[in-house]
DNA sequence: GATGAATGAGTATTCATTCAT
DNA sequence: CATGAATGAATACTCATTCAT
C-alpha cells in the first residue's frame, strides 16, 4: 500500500480527522490512535506527516480560518456599506454556515487550547486579528462612504467580532438557548448601534 | 453540606486550587497531584474531598457561578430600566470585574469541558440559562414598565449574552485586542439597539 | 499492598534492577517495564519514584562509585607507599571484586551513556575524578615519604587508572581474552614504572 | 564485494553517516532515518544496501579496525624490539591518531553493543584479539631476539592493549582528566616494565 | 538502483484513582 | 481525617523494516 497520494492529502486528511474527533472529545481527549482511526490510517503515519499533535491542530486552525476566510470572500464580494456589514455578520453566522456543530465545538476547542499552549495562541490570535481587522476595515470604509458614522470602529469591530464569537460559543455548549435563525439578525441589528451612533453616548440616532 | 467545617473547607481549598492551575493549564492538564500541591494538601486527600476531578470541576463551576451571581446582585440591587441593563452588564465587564484572568480562563476551559463531559455540560447550560433568563427578566420588566421596547426579550437576552460571553472569550485568548475598557460601553450599546427598537427592522426608531 | 516500606528502599530496589537489566540489555535496551518486572514492581512505581530513566542511571552510578569507594577504603586502611598502591589496583582488580560481570557490564554502559548524555557525563566523570585524585593523592604521599620517585603523579595516576579501566572494558567485552589472575599483577609491575623512574626515561632504574 | 562500484560505494557512505550520527547519539539512537539523513541518500536506501541495522554496524566496525590495521602497519613497517613496541602503541595513542573523537566515541559504543549483541560481540573480540596476538607476536620476537625478557608475552601483551583501551575509554568520556600528550608516553613506560623485567616478581631488573 | 510513504510494535512518561496505615 | 505509596491503563512519539512505484 505505500503509494505516494500526495502528502498535502495525507495531512488534510488527518487534520480533517482531528476536527472530526476533536469536536467530540476535545484536543486532549483526541488520541493519535483515534485520529488516525477516524483518518482510516495507520497510528504510525500521522508522525510522518506531523511532527506533533499540536502542528496537526494548527494545520485544523489553518483550515477553519481558510475556509472562513473564502465564505467571508463570497459574502462580501465588492458590497460595502451595511451590505459589506450585514454579509460579513451572515458569513459567520447565518445558517448553513458555522452552524456546522463539528466546526463550533472544533473552535472553541481552540479557543481553549490557545490559553495553553503559547504557539497555539499566537496562531489563534492571528486568526481573530485578521477578521477583526477586516471587519474594522470594512466599517472605516463604510465611515468614509458616509455610511457609517462610527467614533471608534476598533472598538466598533471588536465588539461585532466578540457577539459572534460569543454566538459561537453559546451555540457549542448551550444551543438550546439560542432562539432558531435569531443569531444573524439580532448581532445585525445589534452592529447597526455601533456604526450609526454620533458618538459613545447613549443609542442610536435622533 | 452540612458536615464538619473543616471539610467544607477543604472542598473549596480543593476547588480553588483547580482555579489556579487550570487557569494555566486547562483542566485535563490540571493533574490531582498538582492541584493537591497547589491547595498544599497531600494527594490522597483529593479524592477523599471529592469522588472524582470531575466532581471538582462542577464545584469549581458552582463557585464561579456563585461568585457571578452575587456580583450581579451587588450591581443590579433594586434597580430596572436602562439601569438594570447596565447593571447586567456591568457585572460581568465592568473593570476588576471577571477581568480576572485566572477567572476568564477557567470559565473558557469549563465551556470546552462543557461540550465534552456531559455532565458538565448540563451544569454549564443550567449556569448561562439562570443569567440569560435573568436577564430575559430585566428586559421584560422594562418593557411592562414602558422603559423599553423590545419585540422579543428571549432574543435580546440571549444576544447580549452573547456578547458578554463573547467578550470573555477574548479576553482569555487575544486580550490585547480589545481596545482598553471598551468591552463595557460597547455591550451597553448594543443592547440598547435591542430594547428600544419596533421590530426585527433596520435599527432604533425616532 | 500500598505501604510505606521506607521510599529510599524502593529507589535502591529500582536502581538495582537497572543494574540487572542493563548488564544484558545496556541503557536504551532496559525498558522501564522490564526494571519494574525486575524489580518486582509495577510499571508505574518506577516514575513514582525517579523522576526519569535517567535519573535511575545517575542513581546506580552513584551505587557503583559508593560500592567502589567503600571497597578502595577497605584495602588501603591506613596503608601507604606500596602497600597503597596495591590495594587501590587490588580493590578494582582482584578476583571476586569489580569480576562481578553484572558490575562490569554496567560500568560500560555507564561510560557509553556518559558520551551521549551530558548529564550523566558530567556525574561520570565526577566518579573517575575522584578515584584518579584519589590514586593521585597516594602516589603524592610516597614521594614525600621517599618511597616513589614520580616527575608527574598526575600523569602516573592517570595511566594506572587507564590500565584499570581498560581491564574493566576487556573484562566486560573480550572476557576470554584475558588470562586468568593475569590483571592485578599485571598492572602492579606498570604501576611501579611511574612510580619508581626518576624521568621519562627508558624504564626502571637499578 | 564484487558488485557495481557503486553499491559498495553506498555502503560505505552508509557506514560512514553512521559514524558520525552514532559518536553524538549512540547506536540506538542513531536511526535509520538520521543515518541516511548524513549520508544524503533515500530512507530507503540504506536498506538496500544493509540487511539491518545491525550489519550497518558490523561494516563500521570493519572499517575501524581496517583503518587501525593500516596506521599500525605504517608505524610498524619493519621494525622490532623497543621500536616495534613503540610503534604499536604510538599507532593507537599519538596525537592526530586515534585522538579522532568521533572515532573513539563509536569505538566505546561499539564495545557496549558488544555486550548487548552477541554478533557484535563476536566480531569486536576477533578485532581486539587480533591487535593482541599482533603485539604478543611482537614481544615474542623480541624476547627470541633478546631485546626483551619477558615470562608471559600473553599477559604482557593483554596488559599493554588494556592500557590502551583505557586510554580509548577516558579519553571519549573524561577527555580533560588526561594530562595532553601523555597517553603514549605512559603506555610505553608501562609496557617496557613487562617486556624487560625476569619474573612476574616485584619490578624492572635486579 | 532509488524513493519515500507506510506499518505497527515499542518507548518513556503521566495520571486518576485506590487503599493500607 | 490524613497520608503518600501503589496501580495499571493510556498517551504521544519513535523507529527498524517493508514495499509499491
Amino acid at each position: 500500500m505505500p503509494q505516494k497520494p500526495r502528502t498535502e492529502d495525507r495531512r488534510d486528511q488527518i487534520a480533517r480527522a482531528l476536527q472530526r474527533v476533536m469536536a467530540r472529545k476535545g484536543y486532549e481527549g483526541a488520541s493519535i490512535q483515534e485520529i488516525a482511526a477516524a483518518a482510516g490510517l495507520a497510528p504510525g503515519l500521522v508522525h510522518y506527516h506531523y511532527r506533533s499533535k499540536q502542528d496537526i491542530l494548527l494545520a485544523l486552525l489553518g483550515n477553519l480560518a481558510g475556509w472562513q476566510a473564502r465564505r467571508l470572500e463570497a459574502h462580501l464580494s465588492g458590497s460595502s456599506g451595511f451590505a459589506a456589514l450585514d454579509g460579513f455578520i451572515d458569513a459567520h453566522l447565518a445558517l448553513g454556515g458555522s452552524a456546522d456543530p463539528e466546526v463550533l465545538a472544533c473552535w472553541v476547542a481552540c479557543s481553549s487550547e490557545a490559553i495553553r499552549q503559547e504557539e497555539v495562541g499566537r496562531a489563534f490570535a492571528g486568526v481573530v486579528a485578521r477578521f477583526v481587522q477586516q471587519l474594522e476595515g470594512l466599517i472605516r470604509e463604510g465611515v468614509q462612504a458616509r455610511a457609517f458614522r462610527c467614533p471608534d470602529p476598533e472598538v466598533a469591530a471588536c465588539a461585532i467580532y466578540a457577539a459572534i464569537q460569543g454566538y459561537f460559543s453559546l451555540a457549542a455548549t448551550v444551543h438550546s438557548l439560542i432562539p432558531k435563525g435569531s443569531a444573524a439578525p439580532a448581532v445585525r441589528k445589534m452592529a447597526r448601534a455601533l456604526v450609526v451612533s454620533p458618538g459613545t453616548g447613549e443609542g442610536a440616532t435622533p
